[in-house]
DNA sequence: AATAACCTCAACCGCCTCGGG
DNA sequence: CCCCGAGGCGGTTGAGGTTAT
């Protein structure tokens, strides 16, 4: 998975690791220490750069380094010190001991920073749905598919990009009279909350609704985001998926008036 | 089955800081 | 002060693996 090992124009050998180099790294460090890094490589018997050297024991041959497996506790302590002080990943790997730097910062970048982006997202739509007084949800693309946790259990029908304005009289048509409701919701009539939606993104040309939460008439799956069309589902989005999940939406379900 | 697109992460690069002369 | 070298840091790269089409 890393570059496949060479010497540069100065005969200095760059690239992947061999176990060999390994080896002779961790034997010499280990009877000699590391008191020069530069001078180290000569007396390793290594044609390496020091820099080279010193990166490899510092992140993966050091006997106190942990590889992998994170647990909760870790993940939570990196986020939390990431949005104290930003991309300080020394400063956050010397608060978890058996962590390097490099391998903090290359665990963010896969892995939490899509967590803490969904966790921000849902923070937001708690709050525009707590700020929300009957014209829906307004969300971007990009905040609906980082939240976008499963697919629709039920049919779906194919569709292809359509117009703002087709799209609109296909809402037009829908039956909200018929839409089921929940026991919180035993007065709600579609005349007192249409949903909103037109929404075009002239940046990408792609016409998508806001989202409004319908329960699934099909299979009674809660906080799903759909319409009915042609008499069977259709997601409000025409791009390349098909329906959205969400979590927490039960406290937009509560919040929004904007339900099916 | 083949190919493309995306993901992962070890390693490199370039810049910064610090200490010694 | 200034210069230089070593260590340290954060951003980026790119090959291999995995998943989607």
């Amino acid at each position: 998975m890393v570059r496949a090992p060479f010497f540069d124009k100065n005969g200095v050998r760059k690239g992947a690791w061999s176990k060999e180099e390994d080896d002779k790294l961790k034997a010499y460090i280990e009877k000699y220490g590391h008191w020069n890094w530069r001078e180290l490589p000569k007396f390793a018997g290594l044609s390496r750069c020091g820099k080279s050297c010193r990166l490899r024991w510092m992140n993966y041959l050091r006997p106190d380094v942990k590889h992998g497996n994170y647990n909760k506790e870790e993940d939570d302590l990196i986020m939390q010190l990431h949005e104290q002080i930003g991309n300080k990943w020394s400063a956050i790997a010397a608060k978890l001991p058996g962590r390097t730097d490099n391998e903090i910062k290359n665990y963010w970048h896969t892995h939490l920073k899509k967590r803490v982006k969904q966790n921000k997202s849902k923070s937001n739509m708690r709050e525009q749905s707590s700020q929300t007084s009957g014209t829906g949800i307004s969300m971007s693309i990009e905040e609906v598919e980082s939240v976008r946790v499963d697919t629709p259990s039920h049919t779906i029908l194919e569709s292809s990009p359509l117009s703002p304005e087709a799209y609109c009289t296909m809402f037009s048509q829908l039956r909200f009279d018929s839409a089921p409701k929940t026991a919180s919701e035993t007065n709600w009539t579609a005349e007192d909350n249409p949903p909103s939606f037109e929404t075009y993104d002239d940046s990408s040309g792609d016409f998508w609704t806001e989202p409004f939460v319908a329960d699934n008439i099909v299979n009674h799956d809660p906080y799903k985001f759909c319409f009915e069309h042609d008499g069977g589902f259709m997601s409000p989005y025409v791009s390349d998926f098909d329906c959205l999940f969400y979590e927490g939406m039960q406290e937009l379900r509560m919040n929004s008036p904007v339900m099916l």
